[in-house]
DNA sequence: ACAAAAAATGTGCTCGAACACACTTAAACA
DNA sequence: TGTTTAAGTGTGTTCGAGCACATTTTTTGT
């Protein structure tokens, strides 16, 4: 009953040769009514599951997938990237799959373009991307199209049907999430949504969770919270946050929609007297020093890490185990403080 | 530089055949000190990595694993592990692992023993269990020791050092957790405890995290929270609780230790003029739905489904791919509120 | 009715690791 | 030096799916 059958096992069963089998399993025609009539008979019966094993060994293709994402060096958020993409490159090695990582600057189109021209010289199979910049990554899709390379998204959702997979957040949501903890943690007060980044090429991800974090306040009309969005960016930050806490003295709540949120924690910490709720995003060192500090109250966890392990890991099941690729993932949105911080950090 | 070796290619660069190659690979002795100093040259050179799928298809071995945990039906609790169960059997059946639950009543060591013995009879290659009982499970270990049977346990976490592995949570932070936020929602007044259980099997499981959340509030020295501890049980949950209701017009805020938190949400239902926050265990549909309703503030999720799938997959990849056990796995305990609910349920 | 074409079926090899077994070379001892 | 024993080395088969190709059977056309 548990016998694992195998072609050769439903070959014998059915009176026929295991070519035979075979070509009714693929469909490949040329195969009489009775003998076909035959081997449906037995299929019926026994539970056939073709040993992936062996399937596999006979591939001996070797599968070339690149990831393309913004150097972790210019901006370290994608560095947990690079961890998850190195879990699958250490899980599927042994499969005969070769995983590379290719960098490009956030802040360039150019750069993005130029790296995908390098990519497809390489002529993968499938192509991880982190896609920044929206016209531009629908040029690119269509040009991966017509190679027939598989593409697949991550942490930027982009439209477009062309972009068939994405692996990623609800950012909105993420954003809705933010607003509860803080209507939580603060009963009034005024409230900063402050995007800080470098390159502001994220604009529609901090967007999307500012629309989230306005619509829950405005969706639960809630009285009392007047909020203000603020744009920072290096290296003004330090003096903008200053004069803006100065002229906003019920200031009570502060939602960053980026990593950075230890730069305003940073400002915050010598001023003692102030009492302000700080919510933001991601895990780094630094943003969780804080955390256990008291001075950040939460952190939406975005797990870059297993956004970029699943972005290659369902490519490579695709090709392996001929797994169906997910038109989305959205992975939870992990709500942190001091208490289980410890358990999400890797 | 990305090709995949092979015995065959080694054993030419070494200039020997692939039975000495395959002799220095396994330690299998009977190699001439020239032919090993040939052959590690080469495997110096190279990143031999040794086909995963050529090694398993040798191996006919069909693999039999036996999970044991309690029924569902007489404590849904349980039932997500059904699922992750249910999910690792598909996902491995392909490589010739079989996979068996076997249920036992959670009120009863004679049960659990019991349906120990059928397991032994099946003579399986590992187990998993839910180790309910403690000096019962420390026996069983045993015998299964004996037997050369390989033990994972999950969801209880069971001293000993027969107990080689685990998967699970830390229910002392979870306890912390649970403190952390209920501080969070309420300002001052009385909380309660309650241990709501049919079985009353989890003592251990509910006392771990009542200590957890009682440490939070006295480390911090937090005051104005008196702490009251309430052990309920079917059929007198509603009465006893009601008295308790009565007597403690102060209550502010419950913690409710296992899964059972709806039951209270719908004595609180009616009750319009209280204004109790609620924290309760487990993504279960009724307690999703008081979430939704704004009764319950927070779920902890336990993640049964994920415990379970991982106590069964490691022991597979175990003996597919020779990776090792983990000895504790922690789970991270998720926070769940209604915003964020709807990314956990599967 | 018989050859040619078409359809159906079976055979045999491949993939890479693992191991049994056959074989060759070297050492040990009389 | 010849013979036994041990040490070292190579060959060949297995696992199951997949596919190319050889072989057999049936159908078609004259």
């Amino acid at each position: 009953m548990d016998k694992k059958y195998t072609i050769k096992d439903i070959a014998k069963m059915a009176g026929v040769s295991k070519g035979t089998v075979d070509r009714v399993l693929h469909n490949r025609g040329k195969v009489s009514p009775t003998a076909l009539d035959k081997i449906n008979e037995v299929l019926n019966v026994i539970d056939y599951e073709p040993n992936l094993i062996a399937r596999n060994l006979k591939n001996t293709k070797v599968y070339r997938i690149c990831v393309l994402l913004p150097d972790p060096e210019i901006d370290p958020y994608w560095l947990p990237c690079v961890n998850g993409i190195q879990e699958a490159i250490t899980e599927f090695k042994a499969y005969g799959v070769i995983i590379e990582t290719h960098y490009f600057n956030p802040e360039s189109t150019k750069s993005f373009l130029h790296t995908n021209e390098t990519i497809i010289k390489k002529s993968p199979d499938a192509v991880l991307i982190a896609p920044l910049f929206h016209k531009e990554t629908l040029g690119i899709v269509k040009q991966y199209d017509e190679l027939n390379i598989m593409v697949n998204t991550f942490n930027n959702q982009i439209e477009g049907e062309s972009i068939k997979s994405f692996v990623g957040q609800d950012l909105n949501k993420s954003g809705r999430v933010a607003a509860s903890l803080m209507n939580l943690i603060i009963t009034e007060g005024q409230i900063a949504i402050i995007h800080i980044d470098e390159s502001l090429k994220n604009a529609v991800h901090m967007q999307e969770k500012e629309k989230g974090f306005r619509n829950y306040f405005d969706e639960k009309k809630i009285p009392g919270f007047p909020i203000t969005t603020l744009k920072l960016k290096h290296p003004n930050v330090e003096s903008k946050f200053s004069t803006f806490l100065e002229e906003n003295p019920n200031l009570k709540g502060i939602f960053i929609t980026t990593s950075k949120a230890y730069q305003i924690a940073s400002i915050l910490a010598p001023l003692k007297n102030k009492k302000i709720a700080i919510i933001g995003y991601d895990l780094v060192e630094k943003n969780v020093n804080f955390l256990n500090q008291g001075l950040v109250h939460f952190l939406i966890h975005q797990n870059q890490k297993r956004q970029a392990y699943l972005g290659v890991s369902t490519l490579v099941e695709h090709f392996l185990f001929r797994k169906d690729i997910p038109e989305t993932i959205l992975l939870p949105i992990d709500i942190i403080n001091v208490e289980n911080a410890s358990f999400y950090v890797s």
